[in-house]
DNA sequence: GCAATCCCTGAACGCTTCCTGAGAACCGCG
DNA sequence: CGCGGTTCTCAGGAAGCGTTCAGGGATTGC
């Protein structure tokens, strides 16, 4: 599956630049701007399959970016970017539509979820749950159920974040710095230490049996893999 | 079943907007229009199986409208949309055709129910009297009679159309924000409480017996399922 | 073998989210 | 006009969650 074409749009140059490095990494095609009216001529050219947009632009508003861009192009998926505090009453009706919004700060876990699941319900072929497997493990993006070993185990969102990007990530050493970038809202100053307790956490819930698979390298970070043959 | 064929009429571009985004996203194929003229031509070359048409239009009367078109084409499904406050006579007649009508500001729950009851009626044959069901909870749209093991509960119309939205979504989690677009009426600014009173209220009515159909995902939203299945 | 470092985890805290009882506002109906 | 049912708001409290801290265990380097 090549990966989806995204129009990102915001005005903060470190979200900007955050948002664009880590989506190109996560595999998809990106353009990125930082205002309302470079979006209208990028969309036009690149033709995105979904855009990534900042409500709060300096020169339009985020939905009349969307309005304007939809009288040209037709119906195109949106994540909306949002304040926490958005008693914004615009904001609410989005999910109608299939779109979906984060709120600021967000981590970039749940963003691209939400991109993904967007991505699947427009574009995808009428969406088998989209479940993530490794040995004995399974979970349920959109119901949230998680088993191990078939036993269903109850996690909090932090959990379930976390758990689900080691999924996304077998096989593959992740440092503690990554996993706060990645599962933490990007504006957590914390240290290292709250990565080591959720992964007690999960190791607790869901990792109590053999065999093990969340292990540790000292030193370097977490792996999520069968014990060596 | 390959879902039916619809032509929206509605002279306010954000409800035009809100209900075409919607019923498209419910999966229907949408045809959607600003008045009256307009809605003629589209009706001849669409076909559609049922129109949802504003009785205000700028240009013709709602029901001029129809008339026009059922001389064209015969008889077609209606659903109109309607002021509150319309005592207005011909609105009396419209369930005697079969048609149906829904009153501004509406909850889409409430519009898609009268649309896929229009069909029934209409399109198909008369076949099974439409009972939602899961586990042991039913629910019969036509009678508005909800049941759980058995017993007959009686629910406020609110309770109803919730409970109705659950259960057209069993094993998904829900968020707040996506119950209130669906449950209240489009023009509610209230906030995410009023989701947990009623759910609350439900619980009490219908789920107060093992198992709890109704679970809450903290943080997340609630769903209506079997537990640990 | 010892010290330094890294990691694990129990405990505590303050905050957020959720539940629910109480009551005000509204409505249709007698 | 009063009454019961319904919708919605508000506020208190309970439970869950995120975060930090500290003590102690494990591992590594010397």
């Amino acid at each position: 599956m090549p990966e989806a074409n995204l129009l990102v749009v915001e005005d903060d140059p470190n979200i900007l630049e955050l948002l664009s490095a880590s989506l190109r990494f996560a595999g998809f095609d990106v353009k990125a701007v930082g205002d309302g009216a470079t979006a209208l001529d990028a969309a036009a050219k690149n033709r995105p399959d979904l855009v990534v947009l900042d409500v709060m632009l300096p020169d339009l508003d985020g939905f009349e970016v969307i309005k304007q861009l939809r009288a040209d192009r037709g119906r195109v998926p949106v994540v909306f970017l949002t304040a926490r505090d958005a008693t914004d009453d615009k904001i609410r009706g989005l999910t109608l539509g299939g779109d979906d919004y984060v709120t600021k700060p967000f981590s970039l876990e749940e963003l691209t979820a939400r991109i993904r699941a967007v991505l699947r319900r427009t574009n995808g072929e009428d969406t088998e749950s989209p479940k993530l497997v490794f040995a004995d493990l399974e979970l349920d993006e959109e119901t949230h159920e998680v088993r191990r070993a078939g036993n269903l185990v109850q996690l909090s969102p932090t959990e379930f974040k976390l758990l689900r990007y080691l999924m996304l990530n077998p096989n593959r050493v992740l440092s503690k710095a990554q996993i706060l970038d990645h599962v933490w809202n990007y504006d957590f100053r914390g240290d290292d230490n709250i990565v080591e307790s959720y992964i007690s956490y999960l190791r607790r819930k869901i990792d109590n049996v053999s065999p093990r698979l969340i292990q540790t390298l000292r030193g370097v970070g977490y792996v999520l893999r069968k014990p060596t043959s």
